[in-house]
DNA sequence: TGCAAATATTAAGGTATTGTTAATAGCGAC
DNA sequence: GTCGCTATTAACAATACCTTAATATTTGCA
């Protein structure tokens, strides 16, 4: 029902401006998580996986120029793209910040469409199709174009719907191995899924139909299997 | 498997500020350079041939300005497109740097995310221009023709609206590929727009209209593709 | 063989995504 | 200013899709 509208973090000591922030945020449709100072910002990165954190420079505890570069060290967030919100003229901030990892800075004061439009633009390059996964696969007379997002199967363009699509195209990345249900719902659901497992089959059958019950193996007990042959 | 990666020379006499750029470009896989004033950086030029020239325009010694005019009188580095770094509201610097031969100018204090992206924009512009940029695109009975921002279709001439035919022209420009709506609005609208992407419907219902509902293809959950056939 | 567990299948409902129209705002030309 | 065209948004409609639940079938094993 409620669209998953994107996680953010903003991390401001002075309590006004986290609500100023907060409430601008949330009217834009954000989910929004705060944090008081840089260390409250790591352990909150780490609970809630948040697509971007914005985040003061100047605060006490831990200022937001290491808590950016502690983030960048840890495998699992240094994609999270960082934004500073920065005094006005802290030019040397921002060159800083810049080296530490932060994708962009904000000059305060802040605007709220000024904001708007940077974080929007910042996300909107997340949700760029993946470019590492646009090699299109071909297994005889099966092809699976991940740029067009069609199937060609015996000679015939088909269109896949995006569920079946993946699912196909993610069993089909790796030939012959098997994947548990649980790795299917990981990566092609994604983390945070709450769907019931029945729900593959569903799709396999028919993917299946499609493709002529061939290349979709079932290994029982175990998972399924794209297979070629 | 290690591409060939741009050289950047960057000339700026404040070394703390070279620094923090040097290693900003270097993550992102240039191959940087340095030189820390107008001086030394014909010098560079010269040995190294960079890709592209990041200079300050305020230096001790030669002034980026000075550097830029001779680098422009010669004939080898001529066609190397240099980038100003100019303080805030120094327009008449800017101006005078185009009439130098700039390619750009970039304002500090520096946005990362705007440094970047001009910095490719220009080195993708001038692979771009050699090979076609703004050629006609001909598909059957459509020709896009980007000169005239003029659509022909089954003969007829039609004159789109320039948002349309960007648009049109943006999913023609790659055939077949399939566009989420952010990647659309990255593209065709730029960076820092404020705009609901169903705006994208719209334009794609008009554009559909006037190409007799041919050409664009709707990709349910993914975005939208242009295709001839 | 028969039982339990796992998987298949089907159809139906709800939901998300897109289509479409119309209203509004903005901009430029005259 | 007014007219006409464009861009954008909002609101509603249409539909393709995803998911589920209920039921059937298969498989492994005692």
């Amino acid at each position: 029902m409620i669209k998953n509208m994107p996680k953010i973090l903003v991390v401001d000591d002075e309590l006004d401006i986290l609500e100023i922030i907060r409430h601008a945020l949330n009217k834009e449709g954000f989910e929004v998580h705060i944090a008081a100072n840089g260390f409250q910002a790591l352990e909150q990165t780490r609970k809630i996986k948040p697509d971007l954190i914005l985040m003061d420079v100047m605060m006490p505890v831990m200022d937001g120029m290491e808590a950016c570069r502690q983030l960048k060290e840890d495998t699992d967030t240094k994609n999270i793209p960082i934004v500073f919100l920065t005094a006005r003229s802290e030019e040397f901030a921002e060159l800083a910040g810049f080296e530490a990892g932060a994708d962009d800075y904000i000059s305060k004061p802040i605007r709220p469409r000024v904001l708007m439009s940077r974080l929007k633009a910042i996300l909107r390059r997340r949700n760029a199709i993946q470019s590492s996964s646009h090699e299109t696969l071909e297994f005889g007379d099966l092809k699976i174009d991940r740029e067009r997002f069609v199937v060609e199967f015996m000679g015939k363009s088909l269109q896949f719907p995006r569920k079946e699509f993946e699912l196909l195209s993610f069993l089909a990345s790796r030939p012959g191995r098997v994947f548990s249900r649980d790795e299917i719902l990981e990566n092609v659901w994604g983390n945070e899924v709450l769907v019931v497992d029945r729900t593959i089959d569903v799709h396999v059958r028919k993917i299946r139909e499609k493709l002529d019950e061939r290349y979709i193996y079932t290994v029982k007990g175990v998972g399924y299997k794209f297979e070629a042959a």
